[in-house]
DNA sequence: GATACTGGTAACAATAAAGTAACCACTAAT
DNA sequence: ATTAGTGGTTACTTTATTGTTACCAGTATC
């Protein structure tokens, strides 16, 4: 009996999974690279998502210390994000993910 | 207007949370590794899924050529799990996740 | 004959995630 | 006075994902 055997509660993966691990927190992060974009350029960019979702999204990656939010007190309102440089360490491995995705994909 | 301008239809990123972007996908590549275990096993190694939701995803990691499933002809029936070449190219991947993820959760 | 073993499946229930549509605040410009 | 512009929120509906329970096949053992 190996003492890495699995359990989930403290799993490392199964932690990971806990705060990156949703259909689009990646694809934010991935939209958001190395730029600070506004609110509403994060929409546009990935087109499909709403705005509620894009709004609970990125709340939850700032309190995971993932993303910043800056917002200026101007009329209309204007809001930035960007990665933090947790957020940015996380970029060359979902690098990696979308690579190793690439490489599989050109029987389609 | 720079072309790397995000559209989801084809963002390497969407695709990619399409192939391994669920609950447990990572999980059960994670608990996998280098091992070739039998459905019983990873059930007990994970814990907590269900051995339905165990078999759909193990179906469909299998659809996507990730795993390879092998069932003996025995009775009881034996059937055993092990990643493929591209699902062990994913191993370190997924490593470099949970290492990033280890590095930011000391504040707990 | 009843029971255990394994890797499922089927029908269904519950929960979580995502999406929709309307609305708001505040200012500037028309 | 109305409308546009931005970054939301609220209430609600829909869809996707997970989970639960009971059951099955077929052989071996008691």
């Amino acid at each position: 009996m190996n003492k890495d055997f699995f359990t989930c509660s403290n799993c490392p993966m199964t932690r990971t999974m806990a705060t990156i691990g949703s259909k689009w927190k990646p694809i934010i992060i991935y939209a958001l690279g190395e730029r600070t974009l506004r609110f509403g350029q994060i929409l546009v960019r990935i087109e499909i998502i709403s705005k509620k979702v894009l709004t609970d999204q990125l709340k939850e990656l700032e309190e995971d210390g993932i993303i910043n939010r800056i917002a200026y007190k101007e009329i209309p309102p204007r809001v930035e994000y960007h990665l933090t440089e947790k957020g940015l360490e996380l970029l060359p491995i979902l690098n990696l993910m979308t690579l190793w995705n690439a490489k599989y994909s050109e029987q389609e």
